[in-house]
Formats: C-alpha cells, structure tokens, sequence
DNA sequence: CAATGTGAATGTATTCACAGCT
DNA sequence: AGCTGTGAATACATTCACATTG
C-alpha cells in the first residue's frame, strides 16, 4: 500500500544523487559516462547504478555507457525540475531567511514565488528579492502563483497550523523544517529536515565507526531472554 | 564491511526519531509509553518498535511498555549528546548564520564552540554569541575545545579544503550543507544535508504520489530488451 | 492479562553472473 | 571487446505469530 508505483524508494533516493554528480561531469565537458565511473564518484557498485538508471528507462549503450545530457534530462523530466516547481516559504525567522537567500534552488528547479509569515511587523518588508506576505492570503497566492510546494520554516508550534493551511490551500508537498512531524492527508506529502536530528545521527554514526559503542550494543542485544530487572531505577 | 556494528543501520537512522517523540511525551508528563502508541505517533508498526529498541537494549516492561525517561537516558548516552558534542561551524555565508543563531542544538546536546570563516572581514565579527575565527586556527581551537564534530557550511568550492583542514586537524565527522560529496578517510564520518536534493526529493515523491509519472516509469521498466535506438540524438 | 522480545516467514534491496548489444 | 540490462542468488529489513514475562 506505501506505494509501489515502478520506481522502488531508495532508487528515488538516489536519483539526487546521480543528478547533481552527471551535473557536474556535464559543466566540466563531459559526454558520457560508464556506470562504474558514475558508481564510484557516488560511493555505489556499478550493479547498483545500472539497477537503478533501468527503473528510470533504457538509457545506455552497451559498449559506451551513457549519455549525460541525456540521462540529466530524464532525470530532471521525471523529477519534474525542468519546468520549475513553484515555491512557497512559510515562517521567515533565521532558517527561512537563509532559504530565501539560497540561490541555487532557481537553478536546481525550484522558484521561490512567495514568502509568508504571521508577524504583522514583518508583513510588508523583503528579504533578497522576496516580499514577505500575510498567511491571510495563502490561499490566493497559492492560486494564482501556480504553488504545488510549500517550504515550512516555522517555529514547533505554528507548523502544523501552517501545514493545514497550506493543504487547505492546494498545494501538493511540504519540506518540513520545523522539528515535529507533520500530519498531511495522502496524497499531500511532507518530508522533514531536521538539523538536530541530522546531527544526532552523524553523532550516532561517528560513535559506531569510532567503536565506542560496539560493547554496550552488544551486550544487551543477546544477553539471557527476558533477564528479571527491577521496574525500581 | 560497511558495517555491522550491533545496530542495524535503519534502526540508527531512527534513533532520532523516538528520541524526539519520546522527549516531546516526558515534556507532557508522561512516564511510560506502549510501542503501539510510539510507533502510531512515528509512523511505525508497533513490531518494528520493538525490534528497533531491542536492538538497542531489554528496557521493556512485559504488560507495562517502556519507561520513557529510561529510553531517553539510554538513546541519549548511545548518541553521546548527554555529555554534549563539542561542535565547529565553518564557512559563515547565509546557511552558517542561521546555524549559529539556532539556539536548539544546545538543548538536544550540541555544543557550538567555535566559527570560523576564510574571509578576513568576517574574522573578529560577531554572529549570536559566537565569534568569527579565521582558518589559520582551527587546528588549535579543535585541540584546545575538544571539538569533535563540525558542521560545513561554505560554498562548495570551500567545502573539500575545508574538510581536509578539520580531518588534519584531528575531528571525527562531519555535517555537509555544501553541495558536494566530500571525501574523509576512516574512521572520520561525514553525512550530507543538501537542501536541493530534499527539495528534488520531495518534488519526485509528489509525482510519484499524484500518480503523474506512473505510466512513464513503467513504459521503460518493460519494454523489449535491449531494443535498438540510434545514439545520434 | 496485556505487553514485550524474538525466532520464523515474508518482502525488499543489493549483488552476482552472464546473455545480448554496439 | 566492453559495457549494459536483467534473471537468479544472496543479504537485509520488516512483519507475523507466539512463547514469555511482570
């Protein structure tokens, strides 16, 4: 029920991946490019690169490999980037003032077409080139600008209700940077990036590569079936 | 050989997850929690909850659940953020700024102790509390802080020699908002935040959701095998 | 009795091995 | 000859089913 819909999820996972890199490849000249060299820039086998690039279509050459500028425009018409996603933000305090500032996403796809916020005092006055508007008038915005994803950089406790009013509003998909979960109804979508719990993760990460913890996972992990402990601390 | 090091690395990735959820509920008052009712507020089976956190340790209660402050205390020590990771941030642009200016990391045990950024007009400025050091220092301020980890956020082409200079001076991950992937020898870990790729992630999951791409995914999955097409465009 | 912890069964992703194409 | 695309084999993660516990 998740989804099965042709493309398995960590292969969409990884079409960022693959785009940014042959991006890259394609500015320094570059015309095609094997799936072993593709792999080995991304830190996957060749295997893998082929697996994934065959749920995306038949693209390559046997004998030659693929052609960049065809593989990007593929990826980029799948990912709908070549026709621009317009965009929203929502909450302009530090984290959504940066994101106005990011000028990469125009040229990754995305076109930042309004800004809102719920302090009347910031109503009015533009960060960049952005007007910074009243959540009042989402729903027209949303309308009239044509915006199918919004970016929620909010405090905690305001996401959600910008969340509902941005479905409420039409949209199709929410890049959620406050840290709590959103509820959306399918077939809205909302993802999360988390700074803490990026963070954390690398931390966890940093303790296993470094073996810190290597006893103290296992030890519980086979220690005696349902072994008698106190509820008491 | 990537490795296997007790937790498997899904269970990681979902370390944060409950610990936010579980911090949220101990706010609240509450004192213990059922895995049906954490795995209902994360998404998740209640099996998988279970399995995730014996993989972690026997913190359960048979009939009861789990005691909320024990699996904090338990999540939190594997994580290292009870005893508060010693944290750099280098490359002070728009994204830098609103790092240092994010007051939540503090209290989910990040500690930023020092900034740093190449230009000589930003050295000696002020952003929060924190004060701009130059390069030329790192390998001190990394040495005399106990810095651990530090958060990279200068442009790309900054990133790799900015990464090289905190892996020279001794640090052991990484958090990359650069665009590009960078390379760390082991046991050095370095994860990615790239706000492009979420957002081209997310847009992708929204096709994929409102059914836009299911036909074109599918014509190619299928079709003849190696059927001929010329390499001229 | 109600919930955990966990082997067994299932489902999914990755890797292998090689047929088929240019 | 060299590389892609893909079934078959393997590895891994999730779900099921239930014995075990407080």
């Amino acid at each position: 029920m998740p989804s099965r819909p042709g493309i398995p999820r960590p292969t969409a996972a990884r079409v960022s991946l693959y785009l940014r890199e042959l991006e890259r490849r394609l500015e320094q000249g570059q015309a095609t490019i094997r799936s072993r060299e593709l792999g080995h820039s991304l830190g996957l086998t060749d295997t893998q690169v082929r697996k994934d690039l065959g749920h995306i279509g038949h693209l390559g050459f046997p004998g030659v490999g693929y052609r960049i500028e065809d593989l990007i425009a593929r990826l980029r018409f799948l990912s709908g980037t070549d026709r621009g996603w317009r965009t929203a933000v929502v909450g302009v305090g530090n984290v959504g003032r940066a994101l106005l500032s990011y000028d990469r996403f125009e040229t990754e796809g995305f076109r930042i077409v309004a800004a809102f916020d719920s302090d009347p005092r910031k109503v009015g006055t533009r960060v960049g080139d952005h007007e910074i508007s009243s959540m009042d008038r989402l729903g027209e915005f949303v309308q009239d600008r044509g915006i199918r994803i919004a970016i929620v950089a909010t405090p905690p406790d305001a996401a959600q209700d910008a969340a509902d009013a941005l479905v409420e509003a039409g949209i199709s998909g929410i890049l959620n940077f406050a840290p709590r979960r959103l509820e959306v109804p399918p077939p809205v979508v909302a993802t999360e990036v988390d700074l803490g719990m990026s963070l954390l993760q690398l931390a966890l990460q940093v303790r296993i590569a470094t073996g810190d913890l290597l006893e103290i996972a296992d030890e519980s992990s086979k220690a005696a079936p349902m072994r008698a402990r106190s509820i008491r601390r």
